[in-house]
DNA sequence: TAGATTGTTAATCGATTAACAATC
DNA sequence: TAGATTGTTAATCGATTAACAATC
């Protein structure tokens, strides 16, 4: 029986987990919730009822271990199922993330790159090949890939959602500018660029 | 006198607005938020909701003017201001953000590349020339950058941000892995993207 | 022991959903 | 007119903040 975790809650995880990290390589072995607050500018309050969602792992009056409490993280995020990706449309946004360094140290990895463009299929980045993506389901099963990156335009986005499920992916990472129907048992994130930079521009426009 | 309008709105608002984008150029006079809310999977409620935030523009029993609500949503979020932006660190990231076609039909310009590597500095990135960072604040005035784009390495952020508040932008868009400090004055927008994939890592551990 | 810090309960705050009168 | 749809008020739900007993 699963404890439900609120996706504020889960959304903050990543950052504790971070911090905790670089803490870690300070050989710092106790932390508490008021440091931790203080380096990310969150509430001790309210990090001590995050952790208190999924157990007791702190000690009145000392803190948490911070190696402890780390991979007690990083175990409800699921980072040691060392997930593997497939990044769909290889241009420069696809091409940023098949080199994107931050992904390993959370236990991820690119294994494959799907391209339409006949003249980029064949060669590489980043040391992995671009296969046509007419062979996607080939390589996904082959390959072993967990979740489907989509990184083609807005219009081809939700074919590229139907294809990649069909192959059997497990969870889809959009960063298409368009909302994407999956069914409900393959999990969603949609990375849009352009929330963001409204709403900056919104602030700036203020006053 | 500016009414407040909650972050949670401030978000769906861009969506809103690309969909009104969308239906104009599908030549739509008149959308219901029924409508709008079936192409974006957000409640019809919600949206009405939102959308009195600022004012009465719906006609009842017809619907919304999409041209007029377009507009009318694109001056909230301060698009005609045709913000200028320069991109700090052109690595994998910052050279496909310079490359981001989406950005245009938002009202965003890239103006100008910054960097410290002295192997880049002078040559181009689709059409815009790379600079050296030590000349931040004269590109920053030159070209009147309104926003600065960090995608440095999470240990040199920090630095650029108060090198760029220093130099006179009026916002940040930061996509380095670290929580960085600024000026209350000056609105940040953190593009974390561990969040999203932690976040997608989660839902596909449950059972 | 005294000081520090967690875990948990209660209070507050804010956002979403439901309901419906107004009106095109 | 009847049907459709907005704008707004009330009800509900959920998340954050405050307070404090437990305890190291």
């Amino acid at each position: 029986m699963k404890k439900i975790i609120s996706q504020a809650t889960i959304d903050r995880l990543p950052l504790y987990f971070r911090t905790l990290q670089l803490v870690e390589e300070e050989d710092m072995q106790i932390i508490s919730s008021d440091e931790l607050g203080r380096r990310l500018d969150i509430t001790p309050e309210q990090i001590r009822k995050d952790l208190a969602t999924f157990g007791q792992f702190g000690r009145k009056g000392i803190g948490y271990d911070v190696h402890e409490l780390k991979n007690k993280i990083g175990n409800i995020l699921g980072l040691h199922n060392n997930w593997r990706l497939a990044i769909v449309g290889v241009g420069h946004l696809g091409s940023a993330l098949a080199n994107y360094v931050n992904f390993a140290s959370l236990g991820f990895s690119v294994v494959a790159l799907l391209d339409k463009n006949k003249k980029i299929i064949g060669s590489e980045v980043n040391g992995i090949e671009i296969s046509d993506s007419e062979r996607m389901k080939e390589i996904i099963e082959e390959k072993s890939v967990d979740i489907g990156v989509i990184t083609v335009p807005a219009s081809e986005a939700q074919g590229v959602a139907e294809q990649l499920v069909a192959a059997g992916v497990k969870g889809i990472w959009n960063f298409a500018p368009t909302r994407i129907s999956v069914p409900p048992t393959i999990p969603l994130v949609n990375e849009d660029l352009s929330i963001g930079l409204s709403a900056l521009s919104y602030h700036m426009s203020q006053d």
